[in-house]
RNA sequence: CGGGGCGUAGCGCAGGCCGGUAGCGCGCUUGGUUUGGGGCCAAGAGGUCGCCGGUUCGAAUCCGGCCGCCCCGACCA
């Protein structure tokens, strides 16, 4: 490619929005233009990129029996009433009608396409398993947007479906995804973890994330580096260690507390360390009823040293929606924002979930329901019982491995690709049946597994950078070979570049004649090929010594 | 959705309080000069000052509404 014909055009200054290295960087360089909130073109450059990250993805679909294929963009809603994610997910999902009036939707993922082809295609365990997979955009239309290419509303996604007959061919094709994940990342000069993930709105049983570690991530990682244990925070357990667990109980006791609304002041005014006392902690969650949204308040308690987990809380509840609630909502069922007690509360509409720790937990502080008073020597089972019990707290830092006690740690992480197992939720709902060997009719056993191509080259932007600009590793590169001709050079710039073409060599040809070579040399950078390779005077007077081939970070193949 | 900020040339910004000719740097065009890290000189092109309304003889500037974008939080995977 000649630059001097090059679609797009390299900035000296970012612009002022731009916040992460890759963002500015990719912009600067020419890759990509924003055209709205999430939105982006992707410039001839980026699109080279993108290319070769998308062809690194069908080798390795392909090598584990993958078949590629295009689902649409648009979907009948029909589809999605009959999964019921139409009433699942909320405004993130792209929602018009057409001009006939009927209900349509912008793709947020394939499940329901793939099921539908699936009750129409398979119908025998003969057919059975196979793998599709396709590249295409998706649209999901996320409050906040941010971040240049790593958090997008439109984007591209590599994501292949796994049909399977039973559960041991479903458990072969995820690790094998797995795998093949793996190696896509690593083609990319990505590193990258595996964490256990929710499932999320996928509804599968099984999750994995593949998470790219970096500050600007936006997921916590909780990770033990003595046995390896890694996980979403979302998800994440721990061994939970029960404070003076065999204490009698003693009696309950209301104290006035004045002005103690935190547990730090509760802990502090009695004189007790935090973990002896109760957190109660106010949602209202969005449940589903049948065809119907109702709201329930949720009385969640937690040790008062740990955090409330909004996931495991939500999961827990099967909550479509779960928000912190208003002072009104709490006062409406008895209890007292700051003074907040599972002891006394109104028990209708409201469900009170209690931390697994917490029954073993004697004679603990918490709230007496009414402004300036707590109980002290609260017990489960014998002043308050629960509607659930079960593990509600996130995991933090120093807190013991629930594999091996070891204290864990936790990371930033972009995740740039995910594995679920599915199971037959999809295929049960919308009856995508197959005839099993025993002549029984059963539903197809599914998994889903997606990588965001345009985050994945963000990530790769944000990890090869220098004080220069990028530096792409040769395998995502635009260009295998940057030629920058200089004055008494062109002639045998030009030579090169065509004994480059001739042999398949892509190389990017800045046969440009007015900018200097100052400017040449910095357009060079941020672009930022593996090599450039510089033609001028000193070529032609010196020969081969004028060819110059700076390796940098990133670079990956032997100098030729 | 809550809080904050910003919309003036392709990019980065000034002007705004105090209403009266639309400005700077970079980039772009033409000519000259220069040529190994964004050099120099000269001449140019390029703007409904986000949109709508109001106040005023007169609005980029003051007032109201709306839209867009960014950041923090909530949310989501």
């Amino acid at each position: 490619m000649r630059m001097s014909h090059l679609f797009g055009q390299t900035l000296r200054e970012a612009p002022a929005d731009a916040e992460f290295k890759s963002h500015q960087l990719l912009v600067r360089a020419g890759f990509i233009r924003q055209l709205g909130a999430g939105i982006f073109s992707y410039l001839p450059l980026a699109r080279r990129s993108l290319t070769k990250i998308e062809n690194i993805m069908r080798e390795e679909m392909d090598a584990i029996g993958g078949q590629e294929m295009t689902m649409p963009v648009v979907h009948p809603a029909d589809i999605w009433k009959e999964t019921g994610r139409w009433y699942e997910v909320g405004s993130e999902m792209g929602r018009f009608k057409d001009a006939g009036g009927r209900d349509m939707v912008l793709a947020m993922t394939h499940e329901e396409v793939v099921t539908d082809l699936v009750r129409n295609i398979i119908h025998s365990y003969r057919q059975l398993p196979a793998l599709i997979y396709h590249i295409q955009t998706k649209w999901r239309d996320e409050p906040r947007s941010r971040g240049g290419l790593i958090r997008v509303r439109e984007f591209t996604m590599k994501d292949s479906y796994s049909l399977d007959a039973d559960w041991e061919g479903l458990d072969k094709q995820y690790w094998a995804h797995y795998q093949a994940y793996f190696n896509i990342f690593r083609r990319c000069g990505l590193d990258v973890i595996a964490v256990e993930s929710d499932v999320g709105m996928m509804g599968g049983k099984l999750a994995h994330e593949f998470m790219y570690l970096s500050p600007i991530g936006e997921d916590t990682l909780v990770l033990c580096d003595a046995c390896g244990y890694t996980a979403n925070r979302q998800v994440a357990v721990f061994r939970k260690q029960a404070e003076d667990a065999d204490e009698a109980p003693k009696p309950l006791e209301k104290v006035e507390t004045p002005g103690v609304t935190t547990i730090q002041a509760l802990a502090q005014f009695l004189n007790i360390p935090e973990s002896k006392t109760a957190k109660a902690v106010f949602m209202v969650a969005t449940i589903t009823e049948g065809q119907e949204d109702v709201e329930k308040f949720i009385f969640a308690v937690v040790r008062g040293d740990m955090d409330l987990n909004e996931t495991k809380l939500s999961n827990a509840v099967k909550a479509k929606a779960l928000r912190p609630a208003h002072e009104e909502e709490i006062r409406a069922i008895g209890a007292s924002p700051g003074y907040g007690s599972p002891i006394g509360v109104r028990r209708e509409g409201v469900i009170v979930v209690v931390d697994d720790l917490i029954p073993a937990s004697p004679n603990l502080a918490a709230g007496a329901n009414e402004d300036g008073y707590h109980y002290i020597n609260t017990n489960y089972g014998r002043d308050y019982t629960a509607d659930i019990v079960t593990d509600i707290v996130a995991a933090a830092d120093g807190y013991p491995c629930s594999e091996c006690g070891a204290a864990l740690r936790t990371e930033r992480g972009v995740e740039v690709g995910n594995i679920f197992k599915l199971g037959t939720r999809y295929s049960a709902a919308m009856n995508a049946t197959f005839l099993d060997k025993d002549g029984k009719q059963k539903p197809v056993i599914m998994g889903s597994y997606g990588i965001g191509s345009g985050r994945l080259l963000a990530c790769v932007a944000e990890e090869y950078n220098d004080e220069y600009g990028l530096c792409w590793p040769i395998t995502v590169a635009p260009y295998q070979v940057h030629i920058v001709a200089l004055r008494g050079g062109f002639d045998a710039a030009e030579q090169v570049y065509a004994d480059l073409q001739a042999a398949g060599v892509e190389a990017l040809y800045d046969d440009r004649t007015a900018p200097s070579p100052g400017e040449k040399f910095n357009d060079a950078e941020p672009h930022r090929r593996s090599f450039a390779h510089h033609r001028g005077r000193s070529f032609a007077q010196a020969g081969r010594r004028g060819i110059e081939a700076p390796h940098r970070k990133g670079a990956g193949l032997d100098s030729a």
